[in-house]
DNA sequence: ATCCAGGGGTCAC
DNA sequence: GTGACCCATGGA
């Protein structure tokens, strides 16, 4: 049985990321159990599953009996790191949070709780242009519906795992089979055109992550028909890891910024970007304490 | 029935 | 740059 080691940072909870992957919503992409999680990804062009534990010094990776080569190692490696931002002094951040009067909590409420990452720029703009101006509940309806009838299926420790539609795939999905699964024309339209752009290479992580500037990387997707400001900084957070990164205007965002008090007016953009400054270098991780805030255990 | 939900596009000033 | 309007769909 194979098995990989990572030692895990300080002020990081993998019980709190855990728990916020697991919350009040049916994701498809992953299964979790008491104490682990099972998903399965692509590296390279090869299916990988595993299950992901923690103990006092290390995330236990399991693998089951799947062979993998040194250098998938190394890239599983990195995948978990990203996907949990493992990498990343985020004690800068503590100390902005013991500054603010009212969100100083969250040190320790959500001690340790870290910027969860979809790691595949294409998984993190479908997922973002599905959740558009719909509910979260239905909108993992609809993710589920498109990863069970498009993506890869893995069995895995009695589980099936899914992986998400590669956009070669899905560019030559027809408008009528998106609307069937209940997607709205616009999204199908949004979709499908995104998926086109990511098979022909016009549009990657990669040449994303060439541009010179969090500026330029917005303009670049934001030209995109379909991504907004909303969608683009979305993207650049949970993907490039891009901190300044601020999902402007999002609902959630605005009802954590109420229900803290932080603002009356939920148009109120100087009181919300006098906030900000404040947490300059860390803003996604203030949405991302801010957005855990919605939730409860 | 009506409003809302982790928005975006379009078009007129 | 800003504001008004429309788009789609399920849930409360």
């Amino acid at each position: 049985m194979k098995r990989i080691l990572i030692p895990r940072p300080n002020l990081f909870s993998f019980d709190e990321c855990l728990w916020f992957l697991n919350r009040n919503y049916d994701d498809c992409l992953h299964v979790i159990e008491p104490g682990k999680i099972h998903k399965a990804i692509c590296i390279n062009g090869q299916n990988i599953a595993f299950t992901l534990q923690a103990d006092e010094r290390h995330l236990l990776l399991h693998l089951g009996d799947q062979q993998l080569s040194p250098q998938q190692e190394q890239a599983l490696e990195r995948y978990i790191s990203d996907w949990f931002d493992l990498d990343r002094d985020i004690t800068p951040f503590y100390k902005l949070l013991a500054k603010h009067k009212q969100l100083a909590y969250m040190a320790t409420d959500y001690a340790g709780f870290r910027l969860i990452g979809i790691h595949d720029l294409f998984e993190a703009l479908c997922w973002s242009i599905i959740g558009q101006q719909i509910n979260l509940t239905f909108a993992y309806i609809l993710k589920r519906r498109l990863v069970e009838q498009y993506g890869t299926p893995i069995s895995f420790n009695d589980h099936t795992l899914h992986i998400f539609p590669a956009p070669e795939v899905l560019q030559s999905v027809s408008m009528e089979a998106l609307r069937a699964l209940q997607f709205s024309t616009r999204k199908a339209e949004y979709l499908l055109s995104i998926a086109s752009l990511f098979a022909a290479g016009t549009l990657s992580k990669e040449r994303l992550q060439q541009c010179s500037s969090y500026n330029e990387q917005v303009a670049q997707l934001t030209a995109v028909r379909g991504i907004g400001v909303w969608t683009a900084n979305y993207a650049i957070m949970k993907s490039l890891k891009q901190l300044q990164a601020i999902p402007m205007g999002d609902v959630g965002l605005l009802n954590a910024l109420t229900n803290h008090q932080l603002i009356k007016d939920r148009q109120d953009h100087t009181r919300i970007d006098k906030l900000f400054k404040q947490f300059k270098g860390w803003e996604s991780y203030l949405v991302f304490y801010l957005w855990r805030s919605l939730s409860h255990a």
